[in-house]
DNA sequence: CTTTACAAGTTCTATTTTGGAACTTAGTAT
DNA sequence: ATACTAAGTTCCAAAATAGAACTTGTAAAG
């Protein structure tokens, strides 16, 4: 199985990872929200080589998660920012610092807190019924055959006969 | 930069990602959220070599993610399944697979739908703030710096000097 | 007017990681 | 005796990566 293959699932955990299931990617992600939008900022940021951090972002680019727009001529620099795409990834990013907190602080506590500036106390994320607004309780969750399934299985017949 | 080291950054994201943040590892568990528990029905339904998904199978094991416990002797066989630790990653899946219908879906709709047993409804998963219940705006959220970072300067300089 | 610095890459090579196929081991079924 | 199942392990070629050096265009400093 090659990793470009894996974009063609039909599962959409497996192609989302297609783009953000690397190394590096995400936490390029973590620095843009957090504010990070030049090349050299990233490189020393996050520590990973100009080189990857290259096709990263070009990768990034291509898949409209991030914008790159010049911030001036002469000579010509850009800078990466989030689109409406990329800002959409925030809720895997706090639920992956939720699990890192809880599960690997080493007892020192969280490196990072977070102010929800609506209620002021400091917060964590939890996931709830976009329906109902209940709080998920993963064994509370039916997961069932979708119209994007059918689709891809109809595709596969078609190529196959 | 070497993959270990990522690990020891103060940064939540970075060190869950030192786990689950490769090509694989974020499959095997969307698989065992659906049941999978054997080394084969992993290795068939991900694709991915024999060798790697041994490697990657460890490693949930010893960070306690997965527990390995035998089905059968003779001849002993283990099957593997979510502790309490790896059943805390459902919101990370839960927000990429919301995140792959919304973007990925390639106009079929989602592969997968999901019901919720509490409300009877389709439902997708929300991010909501732990304190006030509300839906998460990343615009509302200020992150600041918390007691691991402090510890984790103290350590750096003690070894320093 | 020569050198230094900065930002954003690109190129190169040695090393590491991966994919894929074949092999192993222990026991069951034909 | 032969084939089959489950869960790996071994091996090698191919792909991906890290890290350092180099490039390009421009401005600022000496």
């Amino acid at each position: 199985m090659k990793w470009d293959n894996i974009q063609e699932f039909p599962c959409s955990v497996a192609r989302a990872l297609s783009i953000v299931g690397d190394r590096w990617t995400l936490l390029i992600l973590r620095d843009s929200f957090m504010g990070t939008k030049r090349f050299d900022k990233f490189q020393k940021q996050i520590g990973l080589s100009r080189h990857r951090l290259t096709d990263r972002l070009n990768k990034l680019v291509e898949h409209e998660i991030l914008r790159k727009t010049p911030y001036q001529e002469k000579p010509v620099r850009y800078e990466y920012k989030l689109t409406r795409k990329g800002v959409e990834l925030y809720p895997v990013l706090m639920t992956l610092a939720k699990w890192g907190d809880k599960w690997m602080d080493g007892g020192d506590g969280p490196p990072m807190e977070y102010l929800h500036t609506q209620c002021k106390h400091k917060m964590s994320v939890d996931i709830c019924c976009s329906e109902c607004g209940e709080t998920i309780n993963p064994k509370e969750v039916i997961p069932q055959f979708g119209p994007g399934l059918k689709a891809y299985s109809e595709r596969v017949k078609a190529l196959k006969s």
